[in-house]
DNA sequence: AGCACGCCGACT
DNA sequence: GTCGGCGTGCTC
């Protein structure tokens, strides 16, 4: 550059400021009034996480309202004479109009807006930057979580005029619980009651749920309510139709296609309509004037976002609650760690139902060890604790038994066959598991292999690794019961309803039918399978699964029968007998800040290749008192070797860890760090 | 991420 | 003297 190009080029840029109103460097002519529009650029990578401003040029003035979405040309480069060149066309959200721009340089201008419908409103896009914050991921990344694709034709049909709030709903089933009504007053009054609530067994929470929505419509706010499967929502979906009729709410389901979906997205975001519920997605909704989130069975993997900075459902909600003012209502069958973390710091109140209330709905539930001999040779063929067996005969009489049986691979870590206890290794005690090569046995930490194995218990040389599939189940208890219907629910093929009439109902853990009128019976088979899981979650996760069944099951006043399979002193089984989800969670909760884990902690994961894991745990500046545990080799390296690390810091300083782990990423891509590092914050699989 | 600019070694 | 190494920094 000459000294005379780079004198015009400074003059310019004064001249920039001078007037206030930037020129484009192919000087079209510029809005009149706010000509700079600032702009969040639909490109992932955290260094580029920030708004960039660009002028409006005077033909887009009208539309490019805060809010819309826009093509914007990004990265270009200042080639001879100070013109820009090329530079790729990307998309992106006005984020607000301002009349002058803090930008030193030349604003480019806006290319393009795609449609002048504003989908990012304010409230949406603090949400999104929270979540961004929370996960250490970008913006970018969570918009387009939180915002659908466009359908250009959904966009151009109206939304219907809204519909006025609904009466106060009668508290119908709410009054079984404590406080339940005053919670549906609390709502429909304008106030933000947070709950953690143990909903009571039975096929009323849909109809509960439905009831609190429309408490809240009838205080003239909105609600929202995240399930995680679409069974799930179909049945709230049902009760809210039958309490509200059509027109006041969205389900937002992810099999609608394209179009359909935007539609009811835009009537959501267009405050058409008051209340959206869905599954994971659905927890951006952008529901205006939230006055009530709810979150169904916390404790569901589905709850997780697969997609980059993987945002969970709960959190989301929680972060929406304190942003927005909303209450919350956090209820499951049973009760996560974390709820009942959010029950001990106060931020929430328990709403459950009185101990007598409790026994009066829930099924009869009893535990068989699979230890136990004296199998008669019907119980041996179907491989059922005798117990299990003559319940299963019983009830048959009366209805449909629920039998559940843990995914095939859903393999735990190797046991001995006969007793049960962990085959560890014999120089650092960590589990073993097959080996690459697939008959020798290996430790999973140390790599040790162990050729001779046998218990150190019992002296037993036979292993037990993998549980009987739901298919074979169900061959087998059709020999055993003949001329009983026997029906599948799993992976591939997931029934929602099974008729009332005798049958047996095999299931794996979260597909389980809804019974009509309940199941007489249901068998949790292979409990060692979901107890012996190498996973922190083992036990509270087994407890979920099970009363996720259980609650199918008849009252016991009506016959209603459960049996575990499983050893009757762990803590799960206990808590499944007694029916106490929350005091289970309690204890864990306990267990867990003793340990220093998760939730009482924050943790963070680091994965990728160990050269790259080392280079960000070298960069990143912790806060004081932060633990960096490992790296260990870690699976999920495609053909290489990849480590994991983990990073735990003191309650409250989540934000920190999340913050330090964002900057030492972007210091890592910028001194060329090799290959990737995946960054996840509350990692759910902590071994 | 790309893709520039920028400041030190071996070559026609 | 120049071509080119990849360190550092920017993208409105």
């Amino acid at each position: 550059m000459s000294t005379d190009d780079a004198d015009e080029q400074l003059a310019f840029i004064r001249d920039t400021v001078r007037r206030a109103k930037p020129r484009t460097w192919r000087g079209a002519l510029l809005a009149d009034e706010l000509p700079v529009a600032r702009v969040v650029v639909d490109k992932g990578l955290l260094s580029l996480d920030k708004f960039f401003d660009y002028a409006v040029p005077a033909n887009l003035a009208e539309e490019a309202q805060p809010g819309v979405r826009v093509r914007v040309r990004f990265g270009a480069r200042v080639g001879a004479g100070g013109r820009r060149e090329g530079g790729e066309l990307y998309d992106g959200f006005v984020v607000a109009r301002l009349a002058t721009s803090d930008f030193p340089g030349v604003l480019a201008p806006l290319a393009q807006v795609l449609s002048p419908e504003r989908v990012l409103t304010p409230a949406l896009l603090t949400l999104c930057r929270t979540v961004a914050d929370r996960y250490a991921g970008s913006l970018a990344d969570v918009l387009q979580l939180a915002v659908p694709p466009r359908h250009a034709k959904a966009e151009a049909e109206p939304s219907p005029e809204p519909l006025p709030p609904p009466g106060f709903p009668a508290v119908g089933s709410w009054d079984r619980y404590v406080d339940g009504a005053e919670y549906l007053t609390a709502l429909a009054d304008g106030r933000a009651p947070r709950a953690v609530w143990t909903a009571l067994p039975g096929p009323t929470w849909p109809e509960e749920i439905a009831r609190a929505v429309a408490a809240t419509l009838a205080g003239g706010r909105g609600a929202l309510v995240v399930l995680p499967e679409g069974r799930s929502v179909a049945r709230v979906d049902a009760a809210l139709t039958e309490l509200l009729g059509e027109g006041r709410h969205a389900a937002l389901a992810a099999d609608l296609g394209p179009k359909e979906r935007y539609r009811r997205w835009l009537s959501v975001s267009r405050g058409s309509v008051r209340a959206a519920i869905g599954t994971r997605a659905a927890m951006f909704a952008p529901v205006r004037d939230l006055g009530l989130v709810v979150v169904w069975n916390d404790g569901d993997g589905s709850h997780s976002d697969q997609r980059a900075p993987h945002p969970h459902v709960r959190e989301v909600a929680l972060l929406r609650a304190a942003e927005e003012g909303a209450g919350v209502l956090l209820g499951g069958l049973s009760v996560t760690v974390e709820g009942a973390q959010l029950l001990r710091t106060g931020w929430a109140r328990p709403l459950a139902a009185a101990r007598e209330t409790v026994r009066a709905v829930a099924p009869r539930v009893r535990t068989v060890t699979d230890l136990d001999q004296g199998r008669d040779a019907a119980a041996q063929y179907a491989r059922l604790p005798r117990p299990a067996w003559e319940a299963a005969r019983d009830a048959l009489t009366r209805g449909p038994v629920l039998i559940q049986v843990p995914r095939r691979g859903y393999a735990p870590r190797l046991a001995c066959a006969q007793c049960r206890t962990p085959a560890r290794c014999r120089h650092c005690e960590g589990p073993l598991a097959a080996g690459a090569a697939g008959a020798v046995l290996e430790c999973a930490w140390c790599g040790t292999a162990e050729p001779e194995w046998h218990c150190v218990e019992c002296g037993s040389f036979r292993l037990r690794a993998q549980v009987v599939g739901a298919k074979r189940t169900a061959e087998e208890l059709g020999k055993a019961f003949p001329r009983v219907p026997v029906r599948t629910s799993g992976r591939d093929s997931v029934l929602s309803e099974v008729s009332g009439e005798p049958a047996l109902v095999i299931s794996t853990p979260g597909a389980e039918p809804v019974a009509e009128g309940g199941y007489a019976a249901a068998l949790l088979l292979d409990g060692w399978a979901l107890l012996g899981r190498p996973d922190l979650r083992a036990g509270e996760e087994a407890l979920r699964l099970w009363m996720t069944a259980a609650g199918l099951v008849r009252p016991a006043a009506e016959g209603g029968t459960v049996v575990v399979v499983a050893e009757p002193t762990a803590r799960p089984v206990q808590a499944l007998v007694r029916w106490d989800p929350a005091g289970h969670a309690a204890v864990e909760l306990e267990e867990r800040a003793q340990l220093h884990f998760p939730p009482v902690s924050r943790m963070a994961s680091v994965t990728g290749a160990p050269q790259a894991v080392e280079d960000l745990l070298s960069l990143i500046r912790l806060p004081e008192g932060a633990d960096v545990l490992g790296p260990v080799p870690a699976p999920g390296g495609r053909g290489q070797e990849w480590e994991r690390a983990l990073l735990r810091v003191a309650p409250g300083q989540g934000a920190v860890l999340a913050a330090a782990l964002k900057a030492a990423q972007i210091a890592r891509v910028a001194l060329r760090s090799p290959d990737q590092v995946r960054i996840r914050i509350d990692p759910p699989d902590i071994g």
